[in-house]
DNA sequence: TGTACATCAGTGAACGCGCGTTCACTGATGTAC
DNA sequence: TGTACATCAGTGAACGCGCGTTCACTGATGTAC
């Protein structure tokens, strides 16, 4: 067993570390949460020197984002998905909504710390300013083929935005203890999700 | 000049240091952001020593819970002001979201504590189990009249809960930069607030 | 194919920091007699 | 009204901790000739 490129018996130059130090925060996250993610803790699930980050990440910063980033990446990946499976723009737009708050919910300190770097940066990796691709934009194409021709681009981008609320809203409250016995009455908390979701809005517009 | 008691010069006791800790906590907050809010900062900008707060809290997240509490009671007041300043139920409904956001932007920080808060003891001030009084009350009674008579109690039950994900999540978009050209086009934060908010569930129910 | 050497990507010790909390203490207050 | 004393609400020094970051270093890699 020489010490060749696949390289057991770990050799002193990792390879990808950029790549590992993105897991490791990830596997940290899901098992400590947010606020045990600390560069040194990161480094050590990697199982790598504090200082070993720093050839990679100018700052811990730089690492959440990279964090964020996946995070982002991988839950417009799922919107995507819930979209492809629906047929309907009133399916596709609760699918997405669940998919959203599913994984929200599947990945709470995931989605905390990519809220906290959007916060910080004054933007969201979902919505980019040429948003291809992301779910605002699955989300906004549906409601503008639902909503007909004669609605304006202003009407149908605050309706996305709207709709972001209420999916990033209820990603955040959806696990208070609060909902228990509601969420046992609709059946779990999928269900409950699907059913607020579906309330959006609803005795909203009265006469008058 | 004696020392009695109305006490300037500082007496040795406080008089109602829990008080003065839950004022300079928010204080500090609104100065410099939650993360600068440790246990040794409130004491210090108290004019305290870093013991003293053991003698009101019994930790450091109980101090925490009380400036929480604090800053549920002062929304849910902003919002029973919102409620009673609007007319028809649709007004008052748009009225207490925008209320509700307005004071989240205008102390985003103690928002966020306020959410930590409720994240941890799984539970929201706004929405104790006898919630009268409380901002979710007012916004399920709004509903409710403006529901009709045949609407059953689930239904207005999950609608206040979509109404309150709404608000919570524009709370925390509103700031995003991303947004800024459409506030500017809509005449500033608030104008873009009201539209979002008056778009939410729109083109959402759709034939089939 | 070998060798010299620059560059890259790690190490590990150390820096200063602020944190939450504890401890023995002490000054002020209030109550019993 | 005075005095003894228990209790209360502060002090300030100290604890151990983990943090982000820097530094001089060293082992591995790749390239020029």
């Amino acid at each position: 067993m020489r010490e060749t490129g696949n390289a057991h018996a770990k050799p002193y130059h990792h390879g990808d570390l950029s790549r590992a130090l993105v897991d490791a925060a990830l596997r940290l996250i899901e098992r400590e949460g947010p606020q045990a993610l600390s560069l040194r803790a990161v480094a050590r699930e990697a199982g790598v020197s504090p200082a070993a980050p720093y050839h990679h990440f100018a700052d811990k910063s730089e690492l959440l984002d990279a964090v964020a980033h996946q995070g982002w990446a991988a839950l417009n990946q799922q919107m995507q998905v819930a979209l492809s499976e629906a047929r309907t723009p009133g399916q596709k737009r609760t699918a997405m909504g669940v998919a959203y708050v599913k994984f929200s919910r599947e990945h709470p300190s995931l989605y905390r710390v990519m809220g906290d770097c959007s916060r910080d940066t004054k933007s969201v990796k979902m919505m980019a300013d040429n948003d291809e691709g992301t779910g605002f934009a699955f989300v906004r194409d549906t409601i503008r083929s639902s909503a007909g021709g004669n609605v304006s681009a202003l009407d149908i981008e605050l309706a996305t935005i709207a709709a972001w609320c209420a999916a990033h809203g209820l990603s955040e409250i959806a696990g208070f203890r609060q909902f228990d016995r509601l969420k046992e009455e609709l059946g779990g908390e999928e269900a409950f999700v699907r059913a607020v979701l579906e309330h959006t809005g609803m005795f909203q517009r009265t006469h008058d």
